[in-house]
DNA sequence: GTTTCTGCAAAACCTTTGCAGCTAG
DNA sequence: CTAGCTGCAAAGGTTTTGCAGAAAC
């Protein structure tokens, strides 16, 4: 389960209202959501946050490893909480779901390939695109 | 070899001056250059390109599969002449250069995990960053 | 009481678009 | 000659920043 003042504190950032606000709607949709889009699922709502306050929070947030960012759309970036540490993302093109993929089976192609070309693998990035099992029935029935 | 012209036929563009300049320029460069450097690179030498005709070409490389796209910076893009077709990139993080991977071992694992999860894949994508031969010696010389 | 955060509005930025003039076929 | 391309400048959008007031510690 995520725990908003947990995470904040985790970042470094004080507990604030529109702060624990923000964490609350990022973990309710688990999916990447942009800042414009979250201000205004805020704005309408009672905990309101200002669209500042909602980028300076998701910056912060990405900085601190706690959450990841997508591109999403032109000239859009997405956020999502993520759990720090190496992993890979299975997304479904359909309805935006992501699912993190914890294990790491590509660790042993990404040396195997660079060191073969002289390089010295600092990280690497996967992700796979796709439709998910619900959208895949959807779409069928 | 690169050839301007040629590319330009694939992409269904006519051979123009800038186009020619833009795409000499991507050639020579052979790592991801975004709109406004090409613009500055341009503009300075003999055959000048607007910034919209440049914005313009490179979009429609993309579209052609001629060129991919890479995250530059903050909010920027960059592209990448590329032979079409699936293949994944070594992307140096101090030089910038960036070497195809034309084979691709990955298929398999993300069919697997993401059957797995029910899950039905229509495409992934995979990088791996470190440091090319040239800058590891120059480190470490 | 300090330090940090918020909100607003303005600014900065990259990118796209409209349009008149030019160029390739 | 016709269709397509270029350049400029204006517009469109997202993201960042400055600053006074508010909130957390």
């Amino acid at each position: 389960m995520i725990d908003p003042a947990d995470l904040l504190a985790r970042a470094g950032l004080r507990p604030t209202r529109q702060r624990e606000a923000i964490l609350a709607a990022m973990a309710r949709r688990g999916r990447p959501v942009t800042a414009q889009a979250l201000h205004l699922l805020l704005h309408r709502g009672a905990g309101g946050a200002g669209l500042a306050t909602v980028y300076r929070t998701l910056q912060a947030l990405a900085q601190a490893g706690l959450a990841r960012t997508f591109p999403a759309g032109e000239g859009e970036v997405a956020y999502k909480l993520c759990e720090p540490g190496h992993h890979h993302h299975l997304i479904c093109e359909s309805c935006g779901r992501v699912v993190e993929i914890p294990s790491c089976e590509v660790e042993g192609w990404a040396a195997e390939v660079a060191n073969r070309r002289g390089f010295e693998v600092s990280s690497h990035q996967a992700d796979i695109y796709g439709r998910c099992d619900v959208c895949v029935r959807e779409e069928a029935g």
